[in-house]
DNA sequence: GCGACAG
DNA sequence: ATCTTGTCGC
């Protein structure tokens, strides 16, 4: 007999050691050799998620842009149970099913998906991002605020200016610092699914033309944020 | 073995 | 992520 069951219940809690199993199933289906969507055109899509962990609720936004105006185009949100606990390098599985949930609940095509936190810039090289793109297909970017275990050197003070995020371990550049606002803290880019490192960087000064954040998180941010002061009555 | 560590 | 008022500045 097998002691390991091959079908799980979509709803049993999940543990650490298994989360991790499953991000090395996964990372396989990560497609890194495509250089993804021309920065400024079709649609991009920001998805952020905020919690009460007090109430046990947790809220995704998703908001599609227009690239090339930045307006947007449609924006949902999802409420659902937070059901995993913030663990260094398994943030994925606290935030996927709900920003899942809400990017069902689009009727407009999300196009590049632009994340908060990491895709390759992760210790299995699996993050967020990447988790979100294996499982819808879709481009996805990942633009985290802090470097987490990473290393860089400071980037120049210009708009544009990067340098590479660099694995402690081995080496490998797994991201990049980008200054997005001159003389401003550089947030952290990395590739998710289906676009390269420099296109990554691209959309992402694209989209972070007036602050540190590109418009995309900002928007999803604020929108995830009303959202969970809502339902969770002020 | 223990601590650090995206959000 | 979240706890949290006013305040300095463009």
């Amino acid at each position: 007999m097998n002691d390991v069951p091959n079908r799980v219940p979509s709803h049993a809690p999940l543990d650490a050691a298994t989360a991790r199993s499953v991000q090395d199933e996964l990372r396989s289906r990560v497609v890194l050799d495509e250089s993804g969507p021309t920065p400024g055109t079709g649609h991009v899509t920001g998805v952020d998620v905020a919690y009460d962990d007090e109430r046990d609720v947790v809220v995704a936004a998703a908001v599609v842009l227009d690239a090339a105006t930045l307006t947007t185009i449609e924006e949902v949100t999802a409420t659902g149970r937070v059901e995993f606990p913030y663990v260094p390098g398994l943030l994925a599985f606290r935030e996927i099913p709900t920003v899942l949930a809400a990017l069902e609940r689009l009727t407009a095509d999300p196009g590049l998906v632009v994340c908060d936190g990491y895709g390759q810039a992760h210790p299995r090289r699996f993050g967020l991002a990447s988790h979100l793109g294996v499982l819808t297909g879709l481009p996805t970017l990942g633009v985290a605020k802090n470097p987490f275990t990473f290393t860089y050197e400071q980037p120049g003070p210009a708009r544009g200016d990067s340098s590479p995020l660099l694995d402690t371990v081995d080496g490998a550049e797994v991201g990049r610092a980008l200054r997005t606002q001159p003389g401003v803290k550089p947030v952290f880019v990395s590739v998710g699914h289906r676009i390269s490192l420099d296109n990554a960087c691209a959309h992402t000064l694209h989209l972070a033309a007036s602050y540190r954040q590109p418009e995309t998180t900002r928007l999803a941010d604020s929108l995830c944020r009303r959202a969970l002061a809502q339902a969770t009555g002020l």
